[in-house]
DNA sequence: AGCCTCTATTGATCTGCATCATGGCAGCGC
DNA sequence: GCGCTGCCATGATGCAGATCAATAGAGGCT
């Protein structure tokens, strides 16, 4: 069992020197993407406002962890994180992977607790946003409100895409439609949809898609082999597009 | 393949003829667990205009399908329903099921059509609320903005939930979890916990669980076997909760 | 550089559940 | 009642992926 010595550090992350992260929303090239998106700049600058940005976290540090009073919500400005949460049998299962421009930490709105931990696979920086401000804010916003609802929704389609994925397809297939996912949202960010390295580790992998390691090493090497993929450790370059949703075999 | 005659029906199920199913929210005993929730009588009454009744769904009647224009999101009032996605190669994956007094549809918010399909699985009245004028009222009335909130971020942590199920548990532990479940929810309705009677089949549970009919069936067969339960075709009757709570062996 | 630890690969074997096949039973229309 | 159809139970067999085991490589630290 993995045991990580990084926790959440000492000195708060989000305290109130903030001034050294200061970059604005719309500065941010990531607005388009992120919660911003379809707020006029009057509405922005309110939501500016309340906006914290933090000391970047290091690999494996902490930004939330399950049980911990819910306060914000967070935008990854860089970096990678991944979501798991803690079985009753001390097993984590992981949730997700967030990359720039998306937002984690919604499920912790339920309980006013979070309800899974957020750890950095690589050095990332996130922003926080406080969410009973958020709220006070979107209750006068409506595209903000609008906006906040939605992603909620999305959330929901793709956990629900997950249960379809973990409960119907092969391994192959499963792998097939993670890389896809990511090659995906790389483009999204005007990255290199085919060419990337992969943050998380193969174990991540393996218990995001509910199959061992050793599994997730054997279905890269068999694409690779296949003429599919180049695999070298975490760089990954996607040689055939097409067979690989072919491999997934499912609506991406 | 099962192939289902009834789809929506043609009579609008939603038309301007309410008066034969007006039921206040407040006379109804599910209020409590619902959405009026944590409403004051004045923002109760509010609510309450833009709630629409229908005339019940038949079995089998579809409430509404994937694709289809989000309008609405749906409390059931009576009976029971699952939700579903069908899969690019036809197939079907059953997200969840909703009892009496749980919300449904909010997949649908993210892009203004459903994502997923909603089907009763028995006779079953709901409440449809139209979701633009939830959102409105949702802005002035700051304790219904957050319940809604709560609901989708439950609705995130019950899928992770499930994920997790999906992808660590046996299927002796996938269908015990289920049992405590609607054992817990026909509790909160002040049903008994230990007696009652599945709405849904085999193929359905099966479905939901990542599993097939004859696994589903050998499950109910070994705990009836070992006295945990008494299975009777749809009956059940959990003999012994500490054995089926052990057999889970998550937190439920 | 050299050591140590963590991570990834690859092979051999095992196993839980799927698949295939068959028969029973309940509900429903005729 | 009878037959039909959908649903459920149970046994026999197969297979995808887990588990066990051993090695190789990568990255961090001194």
């Amino acid at each position: 069992m993995t045991v990580h010595l990084q926790t959440v550090s000492d000195t708060a992350p989000f305290s109130s020197c903030t001034h050294e992260y200061k970059v604005s929303c719309d500065s941010c090239r990531l607005s388009r993407i992120c919660l911003p998106l379809a707020l006029n700049s009057t509405d922005l600058e309110q939501l500016e406002s309340i906006i914290q940005r933090s000391k970047p976290l290091q690999k494996n540090e902490l930004l939330y962890h399950e049980g911990a009073t819910f306060q914000s919500i967070y935008a990854v400005r860089s970096g990678a994180l991944k979501g798991y949460r803690t079985t009753s049998d001390g097993r984590e299962q992981v949730t997700g992977f967030y990359f720039p421009g998306e937002i984690l930490g919604m499920d912790g709105i339920s309980n006013s607790a979070h309800a899974s931990s957020a750890r950095a696979l690589e050095t990332a920086a996130v922003c926080a946003i406080p969410f009973d401000s958020l709220e006070k804010l979107s209750a006068v916003v409506p595209s903000l409100q609008r906006h906040l609802f939605q992603l909620m929704s999305r959330e929901i389609t793709e956990d629900q895409l997950l249960i379809t994925l973990l409960s119907k397809n092969s391994a192959d297939e499963r792998v097939a439609t993670l890389l896809l996912s990511i090659s995906r949202r790389n483009a999204r960010r005007h990255l290199s949809a085919s060419q990337f390295r992969l943050p998380m580790s193969r174990v991540d992998i393996g218990n995001y898609l509910g199959l061992t390691v050793e599994t997730i090493s054997r279905v890269f090497s068999r694409m690779q082999k296949s003429g599919i993929l180049q695999v070298d450790n975490k760089e990954i370059e996607i040689l055939d597009q097409e067979a690989l949703q072919q491999a997934a075999n499912i609506a991406v």
